[in-house]
DNA sequence: GTTTTTGTTGATTGACGAGTCAATAAACTT
DNA sequence: AAGTTTATTGACTCGTCAATCAACAAAAAC
């Protein structure tokens, strides 16, 4: 069976049934047994190519933070001045590729993660700091002194849409969720 | 050794080491006999008392919940106005008693109990409920039909700031807090 | 065509942890 | 004083799971 050039395939698919299975089952008590599985593999193999289980949690982490980078990137070079950017931001935290039932499960847990592994708590404040920067960047011009606190509530509030949104399984409308971050946007840029 | 009247002893001393540990340790993945031996006891004797792990857990859900809506009752009894009722229960969400670090720790874990254990979502959809009511009997009367959207914002702020604080331990400054809540709450309520 | 590299798994190990149980002891009842 | 209820624990069971290993298979390299 061996097809040479596995191992990349193997991996997206352990990072894949990882998102899944952590999103979906609300926890991140899942063994590497039932990862595999559902990656249609053995669980020999999944610690073949990920040594631990805390790399496969890591690298499904990694995965779910790009992916949010590239929707923010991509964004960005579409958007036009100072508001435009700060909204296409705020949009990229809700693009259907970040905003779905498993990857919003995985975030939550992934931020529990955070508290006990080093790793995944500097992937956590990587991420975080740069949110805040890019958001500062936009702020500052407008808003000025007020740059630091609105950039601050933003984060604050996307994270909290976030996890009211991993509670309410399916009840969760996308549109709305970024309507009332933007909302809180618009008005805080009111008469700037 | 057996001092009769044992038991509510016990129980206090289990939910409160619970509490210590899961906020501190940020994770649910404390033994009992951990739990048990932090609050000067056998394991077996937690078991006793509880039951199962999954009911100590609960009864810690219960007993921060129970305070922080003791924490809202006691503020909003001397608040005056509409305006005055919603700042109160922004305050009481940060007031001393909730907002220390092993709280919001186990406050984050709760919510990922809850994804799972079902009694532990009920526990939190009452919270939820009832938070979104009283700001829903303040804010109708001075926002209108804009209350059902700010109050979501609001509860998701609060949530925001929460998540956050559970990861910049020691770095998070209660008041601070309180004060980007508020500054949203007295945006949104600006001319009315 | 043999050796090396890459892919793959079943079986096993070793640890850990929830929950049970039998036994012990102090206090309360009658 | 005998019996009952409450408190308490050490020792044990039983299951689970991460991680390892030995072995096998196919492709690549030589």
């Amino acid at each position: 069976m061996p097809k040479l050039g596995a191992e990349p395939i193997r991996r997206a698919a352990l990072v894949k049934a990882t998102i899944e299975m952590v999103g979906d089952g609300g926890s991140l008590d899942v063994t590497v047994a039932q990862i595999a599985r559902r990656a249609g593999m053995s669980s020999a193999l999944a610690h073949h190519y990920f040594g631990s289980k805390e790399q496969i949690f890591l690298a499904a982490m990694r995965a779910i933070l790009s992916i949010y980078a590239a929707e923010v990137r991509g964004a960005l070079v579409v958007a036009e001045g100072h508001a435009g950017r700060l909204r296409a931001i705020v949009h990229a935290s809700f693009a259907p590729g970040s905003f779905r039932r498993e990857a919003i499960g995985a975030w939550l847990n992934f931020y529990v993660l955070a508290q006990t592994a080093p790793e995944a708590r500097r992937l956590l404040a990587v991420y975080q700091r740069r949110l805040h920067s890019n958001l500062m960047h936009d702020l500052k011009p407008i808003v000025g002194a007020r740059a630091g606190g609105v950039a601050r509530g933003l984060g604050a509030l996307i994270d909290g849409v976030y996890i009211r949104a991993a509670l309410q399984p399916g009840a969760t409308d996308r549109r709305a969720a970024a309507a009332l971050v933007l909302a809180y946007l618009d008005r805080e840029l009111e008469g700037a």
